[in-house]
DNA sequence: ACCTAGAGTTTGAACGATCAAACTTTTGCC
DNA sequence: GGCAAAAGTTTGATCGTTCAAACTCTAGGT
């Protein structure tokens, strides 16, 4: 078998030097068309490719960037690491960028990948994700200067500082439309089944239920009160939950959920009551949600990688930035807050209708924020 | 900031020469114990960590796999992949290697990407999944010498080819188990409701459901021919499949489906129609089996994972095996087969009973087969 | 004709590790 | 003690690329 060509019979072949080649590759505009013409076939009849750990081991950089894997991720709403990751080795891809996995047991032992991957040169840059207030993933980060974006806010932290560069989803604005549509829809009566009090994504999304409402349903303060239920992220404990709610409340025309597994409980609970015209939207928009005909919100992933690669390597670069000269400097935010979208079901009508024809349906209502 | 620590600080710090300190690290075994513990302090000392690119560089090799992610892995069973996935990463971190995404548009375009991961030194070895009957990928990979494995038999070719290395799960025994679970429980008329004819995945359920029934339902060959439904991949479309059926034959008394989706769509069409009593068993065990209580067949995709590990490295190897040196020659089989294992939940029950507590629940009737 | 600036190209060194071969020390045996 | 073999260690070259500086050539001004 052939050894695989080199730049040095690149050169060869073309009548050139070594770095005449590399710098039809690296920068083309410094090199006279002609001989540039005469390189690039070279390139071609050769079949040249080049050797991405000598770039490496040269550039010291090494046009990838790594995540972790969380090993947690079951469950109904499992599948939103993956489509983000999906999404994101896609455009990275377009930028000359590749994702790398890894796996951790705990906070520390990330640390620990964090250091072994950067010493190695092995990555250039972390995504993180499943971020919590005071985490010193990002501490650690900062103080290596080491570029990283995280999906998810700084919650209770500062998050305007220049540091920190993140990406999240506006729970707000998405549990806000699915209320405002349940309210159009002529309901006043919503109620809003969420995570307990404390984090900072499920405290969002309840506080765009309770704008909405108190914006638009005429209901008193004590009523939506009484109308605010918390439950665990649990299928089963949702429906229970629920269960109980329809039994003790009659006048409950409706409900928001914090994800689509609470939904799931709910919507159980509710034909198992036999109430058929009780809408009910969730969040996150996953499989299940496609498949048994649930309203959801959905995370605009795509939208939510475009951004994180943004950050990390400006509008069209296709090199990460170094920690500290990106978008701060330059006035331009540190963070991208996408939109999500409500996509409409069968669950959220008052009477049941026809399902579309498709399980891939739901396009509609799109709107192109952000 | 200081410059990382390379062979050299090392090997200046111990009061050795550089080969001794590669020697440290890659075979302990040939240094003199005083000396070796001399080096290793000087190691920790200087916080010292190899740098991969350059190890890559004069080694040829990566410790990396390359897998294609999906972009069409939507819908209930998309899943499937990414649980894959996090039981590689998991398993190759143990043994040293890394996992790196790459996306496709097409397999042609998966071969173009194959070349440039493999001419940049990028992977070691591919995984593969999705493979279909005379795929190209594989030939390519196998005239290229490029060490892979594929999730996935080669369905109607030499399935011993020393050349091909696979992994697969033994769809054959998985709805065979279901389906004897349910015959166990006194039923006689299951009906199975499966893909169309001519994927080998499908085909290989589906007589796992055929054999099982021959064996123990005392049914004639027509009522078996009569209990086989087909319907393609879609909840919608077997649900309303499932409400013809149970129209038009009231002696079903349960089904064996060839995936979750097929199964959600029965069950829902059961719940509609008001049979109880009904039981049904999936495929995949997916999230969604979980929430709504289906019973379904595991695939064990951490076992998947070992699999394709140990054809690619060895049973305890650190490295990828070159291509053609595995397993052909020492006789040891070129796959693993996996066996799945039923999980009982409340849709395979006669009569309906309480669901277990907990999400993560269905662990009874474990076997540890393979 | 001479000089300079700039464009275009080449050369030598370096990135950080491992391989292969040479060298030095220890061990075992008569 | 002497000698050969084995064990342990060092040296020089190399993997394929890019950086930095040196070099060559052309165009334009004086």
């Amino acid at each position: 078998m052939a050894q695989l060509p080199t730049v040095e019979d690149v050169a060869r072949v073309a009548n050139v030097s070594r770095q005449t080649v590399s710098n039809v590759l690296n920068s083309p505009e410094i090199v006279k068309p002609e001989t540039r013409g005469r390189v690039e076939s070279a390139i071609a009849e050769l079949g040249y490719r080049p050797h991405a750990s000598a770039q490496r081991l040269r550039t010291r950089h090494s046009s990838t960037i790594g995540i972790r894997l969380d090993p947690l991720s079951n469950g109904v709403s499992g599948s939103i690491l993956d489509r983000y990751l999906h999404a994101l080795t896609e455009q990275a891809a377009l930028r000359g960028m590749r994702m790398m996995l890894f796996t951790a047991r705990d906070t520390e032992d990330e640390i620990e990948q964090f250091r072994r991957l950067r010493d190695g040169a092995d990555v250039d840059a972390f995504v993180l994700t499943g971020t919590f207030y005071g985490d010193p993933r990002i501490d650690w980060l900062i103080s290596q200067r080491v570029p990283f974006v995280t999906f998810g806010r700084p919650w209770g932290e500062d998050m305007a500082s220049p540091d920190h560069l993140w990406v999240d989803v506006d729970g707000f604005s998405g549990v806000y439309d699915a209320t405002t549509h349940l309210l159009g829809r002529g309901l006043t009566r919503i109620g809003y089944l969420g995570w307990p009090a404390g984090s900072g994504t499920g405290d969002d999304r309840r506080s765009g239920w309770l704008t909405a409402m108190r914006e638009r349903s005429g209901l008193p303060a004590a009523d939506l009160e009484a109308l605010m239920f918390v439950n665990d992220e649990s299928v089963p404990t949702a429906r229970r939950a629920m269960e109980e709610l329809l039994k003790a409340d009659f006048t409950l025309q409706g409900l928001v959920c914090a994800s689509d597994s609470l939904a799931l409980g709910a919507m159980m609970a509710v034909n198992e009551a036999g109430r058929r015209s009780f809408p009910i939207i969730g969040f996150d928009n996953t499989p299940v949600a496609q498949a048994v005909g649930l309203s959801s919100v959905e995370q605009r992933l795509d939208q939510v990688a475009a951004g994180t690669l943004e950050l990390l390597m400006g509008a069209t670069g296709r090199r990460v930035i170094p920690h500290g000269e990106s978008a701060g400097g330059s006035g331009e935010p540190v963070h991208r807050l996408v939109t999500p979208k409500l996509v409409v079901r069968r669950s959220s009508h008052l009477a049941p209708v026809e399902e579309a024809g498709s399980t891939t349906a739901g396009n509609h209502n799109r709107k192109e924020n952000q």
